[in-house]
DNA sequence: TGTATATTTCTATAAATATCGAAGTATGAA
DNA sequence: TTCATACTTCGATATTTATAGAAATATACA
């Protein structure tokens, strides 16, 4: 769950969240930081910033390649982050594709 | 994708996510706001602070009941989100119960 | 070797968030 | 009415995050 806090945190900012976004569509290959930076229109030091944030909370992995060095998405941990909100947040029950159709008893008394 | 990134941020913090943790296994009977507080073990200041920004990010509702103010999931809410994350960032690949079988296909150049 | 490129790390500062006690509001009950 | 309960809002302070430029590191290439 401190993974999910983290995970969480690293996905709620504006720039971040682009970041991630671009990553997940760029596929195994990955982008180049300075790629991303210029792609969202941030400063190389901000974008770095953001990285950082993103490869500790484990959501990408960065390689170097020459010079650059490419972000990917880590589909693993992203996906084990999507599994605890659905299971252990929602208990299967929230969203359409989330959806899985499953019984779940709840309290009864709202005190 | 606001929605979505205040929906992130209202999530990203180890008592909202507990406290929402609550609310989903409470069901739509929700919790009064001083259960919630005890049961997490925080003061009623903060955690009316917190249930705030879950209420802002509108990922639970809040109702009066006598002297007491129900929180509840929003679960309709919650579901886009998790529909969000699932479909536009992780394109449906993501996971073992978000995942479902759909080709995709990356861009193929890291730069 | 020297220079340019790509990116990170450092340092300072700014901005956003979180915490806590005190005061305020709404409700219920004596 | 008055008192107690359940919360929220306010105001001050502390803490965490984010931004930006300068300096540092790593690689490539002439």
């Amino acid at each position: 769950m401190s993974d999910a806090l983290s995970g969480l945190g690293a996905l709620a900012h504006e720039t971040r969240l682009a970041a991630f976004r671009l990553l997940v569509r760029a596929g195994p290959n990955g982008l180049a930081a300075g790629t991303i930076a210029s792609r969202l229109g941030v400063g190389a030091t901000v974008m770095s910033f953001h990285l950082a944030e993103l490869t500790q909370a484990g959501l990408v992995d960065s390689r170097r390649d020459g010079r650059s060095i490419i972000y990917a998405a880590n589909y693993k941990r992203v996906g084990a982050l999507l599994d605890y909100l659905i299971e252990d947040c929602c208990q299967g029950t929230c969203g359409s594709r989330a959806n899985t159709t499953k019984e779940v008893s709840h309290e009864t008394d709202a005190r």
